[in-house]
Order: C-alpha cells, then structure tokens, then sequence
DNA sequence: CTTTATAATCAAGATACTATAATTTTAAGG
DNA sequence: CCTTAAAATTATAGTATCTTGATTATAAAG
C-alpha cells in the first residue's frame, strides 16, 4: 500500500508548513510584547530585520496598511528608537527603513538564538535533502504569489 | 568546494522558510480585501479555516487579542456570515468557532485553487523527499516553540 | 517645460483595541 | 456539596490605530 504511504506523507508535509507558519506568527507575538509593540509594528520589525532594509511603501504592501497608516507605525517604531528613516540616496522621494544600532542587538538578540538552532538544523541535513527543500520552499512561494496575483486582478476588474 | 556548496544550499533553505512566510501572509492580506474584513480579522478566518475548528481561547491566544477583543472580532466576523458559533459538547463553558455553510464556499473557493496547487506540487516529490521535508517542518515548528517558551519564561520571571 | 505618477506625510473623523470589572455558565477538586 | 477555576461574554471609558482625502516633494513621461 505505498500509495496510502503517499498520500500519508503528502499530508504531513502540507500540514507541517501550515504549522511552521502559525508557530512563527506566535514566535513574533512573543518577541512584541517583550519589546512592547504591537502585533502590526511586531510584523514589519520583524520584516525589517530580516530584510536588513526596507521602503516604507514595501512595509505598506506586506501589511496591508494604508500609506497613512503605515507613517504613523513607522512614527512609533521610531519614537521607541527601534528604527531609523534614512533617505533614499537613488530616489529622494523614497526612505529607506532600518533598525538602529541602539536596539538593533536588543532584537537581534532574541532572534539569534533561534536563528543558530536553525542554522544547525538546516546543516544537519545532506545536500540533496536541501536542494529538495531549497526547492520546495521555491515552488510554495511561487504558488502563492500566482494565487495572489489572480485576487488582485479579480479585485480590479470590477 | 563542496563545503562552500552546503554553505550556500543552508542560505538557500533559511531564506526560501523566510520568503515562504512573507508570501503566505501577503496571500492572506489579499483574501482578507475580496471579504472585506480587517487584517486581524483575516488571520483569525485563515486558522480557522485551516484547522476547520477553533476556540476563541485560541484565536486570542493566536492573536495577542484580549478576550474582551477576541469577543468583538468574532461578532464581526459573524454580522459577516464569515463564521458560526457553535457549543462544545465536551466542555459546555466553550464554544466552537467553525465557517458558516453559507460563505464557506466562497472562503474555500479562494483557498481551493492554491491547495490544488500545493498538493500537486507536493506529490510530484519522491517519498524520501517528503520525509526529509516533513522531518524539517516538525523540527522548525519545535525551534520556534522553544524559542517562544524561553521569551514567554524571561516575561514571567519579571 | 508640462503633465502625470509616485513616495511619504499630515490632519480629521471613524473604528478597533485595551484595561478593568462584573456576570453567567460549567468544570473540577476536596 | 462547596469552593475555586476556567471559558466566554458584556459593559464602560479611555487610548491606539486605521481610513480618507489633501499636501509636498520628486521622478518620469511626453
């Protein structure tokens, strides 16, 4: 019965990146509130540094705020000295978000830890488990920016 | 160099559950806009379609709602049609939160096409793929939660 | 140049959330 | 039983956050 052995496994995989994603969104509500911001600043900190730099435009996007809305957060981030707006030297117009020296060990040091245990995890796997996995995760993303894309012009054609 | 290439295939993998994060909550904001309902809102109707059932102890926990916040979220998302409260037999103090027939279809229709999607992506990988891929996902999801206790225990001892 | 588009900000009003406390219903322990 | 605890809801007042629409500065296209 190696096809319900498939089936099997298909299941544990879909279900496993289910999970992986609701335990980081938890992960990040935990940092936040160490760090007494909310769950919407908590999201865009995190993207920050993980992105290393960002637009305020970029962040807008990816929560899905409005323009105002996303200068205001922005306002707060600073006014806790977590970020800092430098000027878009290719475009004037622009900012370029980053986090400040100040509190940028702060942070990075309650995702260093995680980040080591993944680290030795993911290096605990042989090359061609990761070409897999490098793989996978490649073609999940892409199906959900096409998935994406197909709401957005849903959203516009009417 | 075949140091270098495990180098570069453990980036690979740590950026690829990165980036797979950002798309599924940039997928997520855009379903969250067809509905109508808020960001918020939206993260709560995605578990609670994922899971098929939910408690609204849950949700808050999910969340970092109050229970007081938890309670209005879930009467909008009820004025909506979006979800049901139903009584748990177990434990008649609580309550299930499920989607409603009516707009389930509409919820699902949405997700249906990326799940087809994602099952077909995942069964065109080998058996043993799916092991090393399913193994990785169970042991992401025990990272961040022990990452998460150790945050949680640092709160408390405060 | 002039027009149009983009990036970011700001101001005002509406919405959502928090904190707190009280209430209801049920579970579980002694 | 009786007490204590847990799940969810309700209510109120204050605060935080979001939306909308206007504004400024700059870029890019014609």
């Amino acid at each position: 019965m190696t096809k319900l052995r498939k089936n099997d496994l298909v299941k544990q995989v879909n279900m496993g990146a289910r999970e992986y994603g609701i335990s980081t969104v938890l992960f990040r509500h935990a940092v936040g509130e160490v760090l007494g911001v909310n769950v919407t600043d908590m999201e865009c900190l995190a993207l920050i540094f993980f992105k290393g730099l960002a637009t305020p435009s970029e962040l807008a996007r990816y929560t899905g705020l409005t323009s105002g809305a996303t200068t205001a957060m922005l306002d707060r981030l600073e006014k806790a000295h977590l970020i800092e707006r430098r000027r878009n030297p290719q475009d004037r117009r622009g900012t370029l978000i980053v986090l400040t020296n100040e509190r940028t060990e702060e942070v990075g040091a309650m995702f260093a830890s995680g980040r080591e245990a993944i680290d030795r995890l993911t290096s605990s796997y042989s090359e061609s488990e990761l070409e897999s996995i490098a793989d996978y995760f490649r073609r999940l993303v892409m199906v959900w920016e096409e998935e994406r894309e197909k709401l957005n012009n849903g959203i516009k054609r009417k």
